[in-house]
RNA sequence: GCUGGUGUAGCUCAAUCCGGUAGAGCAACUGAUUUGUAAUCAGUAGGUUGUAGGUUCAAUUCCUAUCACCAGCCCCA
C-alpha cells in the first residue's frame, strides 16, 4: 500500500488498516519518528497509533518544527482556559492565539487578575495535565453552534461564530472544557509539560477601544525544559538591555515631571552622540545633493487647516493664542518647505528640489503610548521633502531608498521595509494612490529590497514605505519612511514651469531615515547594549594616571586629544587604577588611555580596549589611528 | 485615553501586609593611602517617603484626587 507522510509518497509492504503511522514514520525517517507528537488525515487528528489504511496523506507535526510548537502553545493556551474556568466561576472565554514568543488568552471576568492568580492559575493547569485529558474534535453548524453557547453562556463565542459567517465550525473538547477552535491541538493535555504564565493585562474585545476591556494573559510553552528557561533568560537579559536601564550607566538623557511625560531633556553624554548622529546625517544628505533649509517651530494656525492637520491631527497639536493671533507647534516639518518651495516660480529644469533639515516637532501622544526615547511628544526628524515630477519619482524613490540601505548598513542594522496603502480616512483619488503605490514597490523591487504590504496603513495624504526596526524585547518600531503625497502640493498650490510653458503641480516626497533622532538614539542604544561603534561615542577615551606622578602627563595628554577633537576625559581621582577602569567600563567607554611612570618616563601611552584588549602606543601613533572617525573608519581593532 | 501595577536618599533596594514620624549597599564629600588594568580603608553628610487633600491622638503605611513611571491594549501625520 502507498501513503503520503510528511509530504514524502512512501511504499509500505503491508495491508491496510494492520500498520501504525507510528510504525510507517520510524521505517521512514527515524529522526522525524522520533520528534513526532501525532498526525492529521483528511483534516482529523490522528494519534500516532493510529492504523493506516492505502492513499492516506498524513501530515506529522513534530516538535522540531514551527507548526508543532504552534500546536503546543495553542493547547497550552486551552488548558489556560479551562483552568480559568474552573477556578473562577462566570469567567468568559473569548480568544487565544498564539504570537511570537508564546500565547494569550482574553478573558471576561468582573475583577481583574493578579499575579497571585496567575500561580494558582499555573497550579490548576498542571492538575489538567496529569488528568491526561484526550483532547477531542468534533463539527457542528453555526446554528447548532451558536444555540450551545449561547445555552453556555458564552456570549462572546456566539460573537465569533456569527462574524465568521461559516456554515460549520469545529469545537475542541477536553474533559468538561468545551471550546470552539480552528485547531489544531495535541491530542492529550500530558503533552503539555513546560510553561510559564508571564503577566496579566487589559485588552480591548476585538482590538477596538469602543469595546469593553478584557483581560488578557500571556503564558509562553516549550517542548523542552532548557527551550523554557532560555527563553525566559532571554526576557530576564532584554530586560537589562533596555535603552531605559542602559541609560542609568551611560547617562544620554533624562526626563522631570516638571517640564513634562515625553519630553526628553539630553545630558552632556547623549547630546555629544546626537551631535555625531547628525553629523554623519547631514554629510550624507549633502552628499547626495539635499539642499539645508530650517522652517520655525511655531505656525499660524491657519496654514494648519490649509495643509489638512488641524481637520485630522487637532487632538494631537499644541496651540497657543498671543495677542489675538493663534499659532500651533508644528508636529511637521512639511509646510516651511512647501513655503520656502512656493516662494519663487519654479521651472522644471530646477527639479528636483531636496530640501533637509534637522527639523524638531512637537506631537501630544496619549500618555499610555509614551515609552522611553522610543515614543515621546517632542522630537527632531532628520527631515526632508523632495520636489519632482512624475518621470522623475522613481529615480528619487531608489535613490532615498539607497541612503537609507547605506546608513542603516553603517549601523548593521537589520530591518524590514513595509508599504503601506490607502487607509479609509484618506485624500486623492484611487487611481492616483494606486500609481504611488506601485511606484513606491518598483523602488524597493530596482534595489531587490523584500517587502511587506500593509492594507490601509497609510498616510492620509499618501501611500508610504516603512522601514522597521526591532527593539530588545522584539517588539518592532518604524524608524525611516518615504511618503508620496499629491495632497499638500495641491492644497498649497504649488507648480512648475513645464518644459511645454504650462504651469503642473510637482509631486512631493517625504523621507526621513533615522526617523526621529530620539527613537534612533533609544534603538542603537539597545542594538550596541550601550557599546557604541568609537565615531559615534559619547566619550571616547577617558585617560587615566596611576599616582599623583603621572598626573600631569594625563592632563597634557587630555588636552592634546581635546584639541584634535576627540571627545575625552581625565580621571585623575585620588582612586586606584582598577577602580577607575571598572568606572569606564560601566560607562562603555571604547578607550582606556592608563599612564604611569613607565609611560611617563618612555612617553608611551598603555591604551585598554572595552573588550580588555591591550595596546602599548603613543599619542602620534593613536591621534593617527582614530582621527578618520568621521567616515567610521577606523581599523577594527581599534574600535 | 483604557485596564492593572508601581512611586521611600543621586542609584539599587528594606521597613508598608497588621498605622507609632525611616534603614542598608553603591555614588557624593572629608581624611588616610600613591596604588599597574572591573570596586583600598575609615569617617561625614544626605529623605517634610511623587504631590494635594482626607480619616486618625498619630499616616511612608489606610482612603480620595492628581502627577510621573512600568506592562499590555488602543493610537502613531
Amino acid at each position: 500500500m502507498e501513503v503520503v507522510l510528511g509530504g514524502k509518497p512512501v511504499n509500505i509492504d503491508s495491508a491496510e488498516g494492520e500498520i501504525t503511522i507510528a510504525d510507517a514514520l520510524t521505517m521512514a525517517d527515524k529522526r522525524q519518528a522520533k520528534d513526532a507528537l501525532f498526525a492529521i488525515i483528511d483534516g482529523q487528528n490522528k494519534d500516532m497509533s493510529h492504523k493506516l489504511n492505502d492513499g492516506d496523506i498524513v501530515e506529522i507535526i513534530s516538535k522540531g518544527d514551527a507548526k508543532g510548537l504552534e500546536v503546543l502553545r495553542h493547547t497550552t493556551a486551552h488548558i489556560m482556559a479551562q483552568a480559568v474556568q474552573r477556578l473562577f466561576n462566570g469567567a468568559k472565554v473569548t480568544i487565544g492565539p498564539v504570537i511570537e514568543g508564546g500565547f494569550y488568552y482574553d478573558f471576561h471576568y468582573h475583577t481583574p487578575f493578579n499575579e497571585n492568580n496567575l500561580k494558582t492559575i499555573e497550579k490548576e493547569m498542571k492538575k489538567i495535565i496529569a488528568q491526561n485529558l484526550t483532547i477531542k474534535h468534533h463539527s457542528l453548524t453555526a446554528e447548532q453552534a451558536i444555540t450551545k453557547f449561547s445555552e453556555m453562556n458564552e456570549p462572546y463565542k456566539v460573537e465569533i461564530i456569527e462574524s465568521l459567517g461559516e456554515d460549520t465550525v469545529t469545537i475542541y473538547t477536553q474533559g468538561e472544557f468545551e471550546d470552539l477552535c480552528r485547531g489544531v491541538h495535541l491530542p492529550s493535555t500530558a503533552k503539555v509539560q513546560h510553561f510559564k504564565l508571564l503577566s496579566v493585562a487589559g485588552a480591548y474585545w476585538r482590538g477596538d477601544e469602543n469595546n469593553e476591556m478584557l483581560q488578557r494573559i500571556y503564558g509562553t510553552a516549550f517542548f523542552t525544559k532548557d527551550e523554557l528557561n532560555d527563553h525566559l533568560n532571554f526576557l530576564e537579559e532584554a530586560k537589562r538591555r533596555d535603552h531605559r536601564v542602559l541609560n542609568k550607566d551611560l547617562g544620554l538623557f533624562m526626563f522631570d515631571e516638571d517640564i513634562g511625560a515625553g519630553l526628553p531633556i539630553y545630558l552632556p553624554n547623549g547630546a555629544r552622540m546626537l551631535h555625531a548622529l547628525e553629523e554623519f546625517s547631514r554629510k550624507d544628505a549633502l552628499q547626495r545633493s539635499y539642499l539645508p533649509v530650517r522652517g520655525p517651530i511655531l505656525m499660524k494656525q491657519d496654514v494648519w487647516k490649509v495643509s489638512g492637520h488641524y481637520d485630522n491631527y487637532r487632538e494631537n497639536m499644541y496651540f497657543t493664542e498671543i495677542e489675538g493671533a493663534e499659532f500651533g507647534i508644528k508636529p511637521m516639518n512639511c509646510v516651511g518647505h512647501v513655503k520656502i518651495y512656493a516662494a519663487e516660480l519654479r521651472s522644471y529644469r530646477e527639479l528636483p528640489i531636496r530640501y533637509s533639515e534637522f527639523g524638531t516637532v512637537h506631537r501630544h501622544e496619549r500618555s499610555g503610548a509614551l515609552h522611553g526615547l522610543l515614543r515621546v511628544r517632542g522630537f527632531t526628524q532628520d527631515d526632508a521633502h523632495i520636489f519632482c515630477t512624475p518621470t522623475q519619482l522613481h529615480n528619487e524613490v531608489v535613490a532615498i531608498l539607497e541612503a537609507i540601505q547605506y546608513q542603516m548598513g553603517v549601523f548593521g542594522f537589520e530591518y524590514t521595509i513595509k508599504i503601506a496603502t490607502k487607509p479609509a480616512k484618506a485624500m486623492g483619488k484611487d487611481e492616483d494612490w494606486n500609481w504611488a503605490i506601485d511606484e513606491l514597490g518598483k523602488g524597493c523591487d530596482s534595489l531587490g529590497l523584500p517587502y511587506d504590504i500593509l492594507e490601509g496603513e497609510g498616510a492620509f495624504y499618501g501611500p508610504k514605505i516603512e522601514v522597521h526596526i526591532k527593539d530588545s524585547l522584539n517588539r518592532t518600531w518604524q524608524v525611516g519612511t518615504v511618503q508620496i503625497d499629491f495632497n499638500l502640493p495641491e492644497r498649497f498650490d504649488l507648480k512648475f514651469i513645464d518644459q511645454d510653458g504650462n504651469a503642473k503641480m510637482p509631486i512631493m516626497i517625504h523621507r526621513a531615515i533615522f526617523g526621529s533622532l530620539e527613537r534612533f538614539m533609544g534603538v542603537l542604544i539597545e542594538h550596541y547594549a550601550g557599546r557604541f561603534p568609537l565615531w559615534l561615542a559619547p566619550i571616547q577615551a577617558v585617560v587615566m594616571n596611576i599616582t599623583d606622578a603621572s598626573e600631569k602627563y594625563a592632563e597634557n595628554i587630555t588636552a592634546k586629544l581635546l584639541a584634535e577633537g576627540i571627545r575625552v576625559e581625565s580621571d585623575t581621582r585620588n582612586e586606584k587604577i582598577g577602580y577607575k577602569i571598572r568606572a569606564a567600563q560601566m560607562r562603555r567607554v571604547p578607550h582606556m588611555i592608563v599612564v604611569g611612570n613607565d609611560e611617563l618616563d618612555n612617553n608611551t601611552l598603555a591604551l585598554r580596549l572595552r573588550d580588555g584588549t591591550n595596546i602599548n602606543t603613543n599619542l602620534e601613533e593613536y591621534i593617527d589611528k582614530i582621527t578618520d572617525l568621521s567616515d567610521n573608519k577606523t581599523s577594527e581593532l581599534w574600535r
